[in-house]
Order: C-alpha cells, then structure tokens, then sequence
DNA sequence: CTCTTGACCATGT
DNA sequence: AACATGGCCAAGA
C-alpha cells in the first residue's frame, strides 16, 4: 500500500470516476465531497492530473456549467463533442445543461 | 521559506 | 453580459 501523499487527487479522482454516463458534476460539488470548500483545487489537480487515464475530466464542469476554453486536453469543442457524444445535454452551444445533467451527491 | 500561478466562485461596477 | 477584485488553498520555481 502507498502512502497517499496526494490523498487530495486520489478522492478528486476517485470522485470523477464514478461520475455516470449521462452527468456532470461541478468542481464546488467534487470540492465539497472531497472535504474542501475551494474548487481551485480540484481545477488544480484535474490539469494536474494524468489525462486520458481514468479521470473523465470532460464531464467535470464549471458552476455556470461551462466548460474549460483553451485549457482543456484538446479544446472546448472536443470536450463539447465528447459530452454530446457521452449523451450530456447541453444547455447551450457551449454550456451543458445543469438542470438535466447535474449528479448530486 | 517567499512569490507567482491556477481547469474556481462570489460580488461589485 | 463583460470586466475587475478578493478569497481560499496547494504546487512549482
């Protein structure tokens, strides 16, 4: 067993796993059920985080339920497409759909 | 240890 | 709606 040094990115990611097809969740929300307030953070270990591993980072969205523009793995659009593709509602051309999308805890 | 940066959030103008 | 400021917290140089 290792040490969990970085027992905050193990829940974040933890957390994201289990998001399901279909839903997103905020980085307040992640925030809050990894037992922090700030949502820095968890913005903070998602870019710090192995993209394209086990982390779904597409599906973590914003409060306003925007997504991340030009600091994304590939850009909004392939983030928009993936979470059309993953059957996430969008709200409008850039912004999902919270009210149908958002996974509460 | 100090300073800067950051995939955020809330409020004010 | 857009821009600016403050807050919180952790990592990188």
């Amino acid at each position: 067993m290792q040490k969990n040094k970085n027992n905050f990115f193990e829940q974040v990611y933890e957390v994201v796993r289990k998001i399901p097809e279909g839903k997103v969740m905020t980085y307040g929300q992640i925030a809050e059920k990894v037992g922090t307030k700030d949502a820095r953070k968890v913005g903070w270990a998602l870019h710090a985080n192995p993209d394209g591993s086990d982390v779904p980072c597409h599906r973590v969205v914003n409060k306003n339920g925007r997504l991340a523009p030009g600091y994304a793995f590939g850009g909004p659009d392939e983030q928009k497409n993936r979470l059309i593709t993953e059957g996430i509602p969008f709200s409008t051309k850039d912004k999902v759909d919270l009210k149908r999308c958002s996974y509460e805890i």
